[in-house]
DNA sequence: TTGACATTATACTGAGCAGTATGCAACGAC
DNA sequence: GTCGTTGCATACTGCTCAGTATAATGTCAA
């Protein structure tokens, strides 16, 4: 279900999806569009030309449906970015890079899915009411955690080996990290099916967010 | 009422407020904890220990409230970083870290009308029914974009004057800014009074948002 | 064929909430 | 004082929505 089944067929599937899958690209569309509570489980089904008695087939609660959607998205970012971990080169800086750029494409694709994810770790806190959501929030946001971690742990060695300037590790991994994430904020699917143009937008993003952590200026 | 009424008195407000403020500053606290659409207007009246009709007697509507909310911030934030813009320094560089610095802090002071700032920027564009509200949003998008450009305009001296590398100018600017915008996602504010800190913690935003313009890497 | 189970639609309920109507107290003008 | 006006509270209305109950349909097994 929200298993990181491998990367899943891209683009336009013509192959049907799942129901839970099907649900779960629903759901970041509304949620993303217009935030956790604005969103009807109504509005969610509407949206793929059902009815609510199938959601709430999958999925137990409203809350429940948000926090999976959340969670799946962030499945199919590790494992886009796992790739680019294991990468054996040997500087820092270089592996990183490959990270971020797996990230910012990674998230271009998913957008829906990466606003909602957003959503789940800054606010949405409080609406989780019953206590099985509680626990789920709580998983979600401890692999939100490692996910971090993982960009953490390449900025310290790269601190370690000269490639960084030294500083407040935990101030600069969420400063680059909230950088490669502005297409969150500001990026809006007009004419950008360029393939080039997300590539150069990719590249951008990456090079002044580890210019970032650069020695000299 | 919204307008930016010199800089207020400073934290413990011993004066009792006027009637807008106090309501602006309990719905930013609302607004900014639990996102504008899961927040009742009863919710914000009961934050100041009154109850709804003292807030229809000034706003109009829920909506309303909250594009007053935004500007309000926004105004008092354009205050504060138009003094660094007028100094008058040689360097573009150094414009734009005093700029920084000024949007930083004001930003920790200020911090629940900078989330509700934010919230408006990105999402709640759907909320606002209402044509006057519409207006109103308009209004305050089309002032949060004249911020952009007072950055925008310095970032592009700092090209032009070779003190910082030529690039996309529009993405340059939108990830310095979302970069000095940190503290709206992971700040919380515990023991944080501390005045020394908050300047490091501003200090480092600055410096590693500026790397990210600069030349060599 | 029948019966158990999965999947989905429809109809309903109860709660919360935006916005309104109305009342009432204080206060200044004359 | 009395009359208008401002500043609030209280009570009410109509709607939206999460969640449930129930029924209808399909599917597979024996």
């Amino acid at each position: 279900m929200q298993e990181a089944m491998s990367v899943a067929p891209k683009e336009k599937d013509v192959v049907p999806l799942e129901p839970e899958e099907a649900i779960l690209r629903a759901a970041a569309a509304c949620f993303s569009e217009r935030g956790f509570s604005a969103t009807s489980v109504d509005e969610v089904a509407r949206r793929m030309g059902y009815t609510k008695g199938r959601i709430y087939h999958y999925f137990r609660s409203k809350g429940e449906l948000f926090i999976a959607t959340a969670r799946f998205g962030l499945d199919r970012l590790v494992a886009e970015v796992d790739i680019a971990v294991k990468q054996d080169t040997a500087s820092a800086k270089d592996r990183l890079a490959a990270m971020s750029r797996a990230h910012v494409l990674t998230q271009i694709r998913d957008l829906a899915f990466h606003r909602v994810m957003l959503q789940g770790v800054t606010m949405v806190v409080r609406g989780a009411t019953t206590p099985d959501e509680r626990d789920l929030l709580e998983e979600f946001l401890a692999r939100q955690r490692a996910y971090e971690g993982i960009f953490r742990a390449v900025i310290r060695d790269g601190m370690d080996s000269g490639e960084f300037r030294r500083g407040n590790l935990t101030l600069m991994t969420k400063t680059l990290l909230l950088s490669l994430n502005g297409a969150c904020f500001w990026f809006s699917e007009r004419a950008n099916q360029d393939k080039e143009e997300l590539t150069q937008i990719a590249n951008h993003l990456v090079h002044q967010a580890l210019y970032g952590l650069g020695k000299q200026c």
